[in-house]
DNA sequence: ATTAAAATGACCGACCATCAGTCATTGAAA
DNA sequence: TTTCAATGACTGATGGTCGGTCATTTTAAT
């Protein structure tokens, strides 16, 4: 036998490593000899770890929305009303990271282009998920008294309006107006929704 | 002087002529050399009419997207409630000719990953147009008494409502589940902003 | 216990095939 | 003769592969 690495770590490590390249240059504008030569490994070792140069924005996106994940799930069990909690989840898309929000772009970008079932599972599994913290919000709303039983069927599409609008915004080169937009639908809709006293 | 030609004719009738390849091979798999083959004219001449690969989808979106548009435009002046309209106006999503969705999908990856002031500007028109059409639609509601006047302001979000649950479909490769999911989000909100009698 | 040989896997970068985009030339109409 | 459209051979760049090297561990012979 002889040296045994971690393939599962070092691959988290050279994500990591070449992350800041990602961001500011952009998948489009690196070769991956430039990525090998940034990460510090030779082109031959990247595919031994990679696929390919999207899959290494696959694996930087992974690691940075589990970390955002995890800070988020705590911030938005100190918000204090339901209608707090939605519009802190939202902030991922105007006020958290940039850097995670331009990564996260591109690593749409590149699932709509070259499907590939991992990338396909992982939106699902995001999807699932921010499905289900929604419809927990929205039940302890219910049963705190804030809003109406009928609002629990909104969880499914919160997410998606959410994701339209920043891809929107993205596509548009529109950033500005994206939280104004993202506000004042929530506003709209907890009119709808908020018992009335 | 020589033989002049449309340009702007001859870009439309390239595009057209291999929208066919896009649709059934996909951007990523088709060559220039193919391409340029498939619309009968020499490589060079493909970039007299555009500056790449990605500008030849983003002519088949822009004539196929103007075409539909017009049809969708008709079929929802027929639709008699509101509710109504507003599903018929989704149906882009989940019912309407497959080909143009597939080569929309491509386009929203091509407007992501390599941004570019005319797409832009194309995705902002369509953003506005669509608003608007939302917003008329819902006006008419309030006008006709079926819906309640708070919600016009919800016409900025469906649209992203749509495209985000349209490309959350594309990148989790599971439309079977989209046209549920859209119409029960619409029910939903319609229960919430339908006049009660 | 010591050492050498064998085995294994990590690592590498030269090489190859592909392909987007250019440009010098040809062809045709006026 | 002029002018513009059309072309496809050519080139530079780059993604991905593959044969080989090196470092470490295991084995086993002394």
């Amino acid at each position: 036998m002889a040296i045994i690495v971690d393939k599962i770590q070092k691959r988290r490590d050279i994500a990591l490593t070449c992350k800041d390249i990602f961001v500011h240059r952009g998948i489009k504008n690196l070769t991956i000899s430039e990525i090998a030569k940034e990460a510090g490994v030779g082109k031959g070792t990247l595919y031994d770890y990679f696929k390919n140069k999207e899959d290494i924005v696959f694996e930087i996106v992974n690691i940075l929305l589990a970390e955002h994940d995890a800070l988020k799930e705590k911030k938005m069990a100190q918000a204090s009303s339901t209608k707090e909690k939605v519009k802190c989840f939202f902030e991922f898309f105007y006020n958290d990271e940039v850097e995670l929000r331009g990564l996260y772009k591109e690593f749409v970008a590149i699932s709509l282009s070259e499907p590939n079932s991992e990338m396909s599972e992982f939106h699902a599994k995001c999807y699932a998920s921010y499905s289900a913290w929604f419809k927990t919000i929205l039940q302890e709303g219910v049963k705190e008294g804030e809003i109406i039983e009928q609002s629990i069927a909104l969880s499914n599409g919160l997410f998606a309006l959410g994701k339209g609008m920043f891809l929107s915004s993205c596509a548009t080169n529109s950033n500005d107006k994206l939280q104004d937009e993202i506000e004042s639908y929530i506003d709209t809709l907890f009119d709808l929704i908020e018992v009335k006293k």
